[in-house]
DNA sequence: TTGACATATTTAGGTACATCGATATGATCG
DNA sequence: CGATCATATCGATGTACCTAAATATGTCAA
């Protein structure tokens, strides 16, 4: 029931956050959009998860769980709940190596989100 | 005690969480710049607030708080939190035109928005 | 100043979220 | 298989947040 490589678009529990969102200045916005990307902010509204993607930017590749166990100062529970969250929003993605779990960001959520907060996209 | 204008930099209550953001990608990032960089994100993650944002994007200029009222569904008093929410964070900024009150865009915000969320700030 | 209107604040209630301790699941090695 | 280690999930608790109704503040016109 893990599923993190299952073929398609591995998309995770929540319809993957980060596809359903649309540019803050987007001519049209449906409500479902404006859900959508308002959850991929709130993602990064935790000062824990805006740390995870800043190690992982900085780090340049898969950085295991249980090394963000000191970086944030938070238990292992805690650490595992917002890699989950953030990996189900479509940010992450989680790579088993033998018994310890590898976490990355995805190159396409990055851009996503880039794009997302740009307000000027589109204008010259 | 409204303060908009006050000449310097017109800070409002909250130390002007835009103002203490880095990029997610940043090399070192203190305790202090990932609660800033949450709180700006969060600011965001409400679908409210993403329209709102939206609205005035695409509006192109002032908005009166009252042209929220029918878009968002949402009631005054309501509306009036979620304006006060983000011109806290320094994304909007307030007018008073007679008893109407107008929200813009900050410039600014909107450009270091755009550079906080942008990974790849920096790298080639 | 008084009345009318627009917005801001207060108060309260319900819900979502972050955190931890305890436990379960999963993986490797003897 | 059984032991061990790493991670995920469960249960519970305190906090932050969104919303609306009621009220206060502020602005303008007469």
């Amino acid at each position: 029931m893990r599923g993190t490589e299952n073929g398609v678009g591995a998309v995770s529990s929540a319809l993957e956050t980060v596809a359903c969102c649309v540019p803050l200045g987007a001519p049209v916005m449906t409500d479902e959009e404006a859900n959508a990307t308002a959850g991929l902010f709130r993602v990064l509204g935790d000062p824990a998860r805006v740390r995870i993607v800043n190690i992982l930017s900085t780090a340049g590749g898969p950085v295991c769980a249980c090394d963000f166990y000191d970086s944030l100062g938070l238990g292992q529970p805690t650490v595992s709940y917002h890699l989950k969250k953030l990996t189900e929003a479509g940010l992450l993605e989680r790579e088993q190596r033998g018994k310890w779990a590898f976490f990355s960001l995805r190159s396409e959520a990055v851009e996503k989100l880039a794009a997302v907060a740009d307000l000027q996209a589109g204008c010259s």
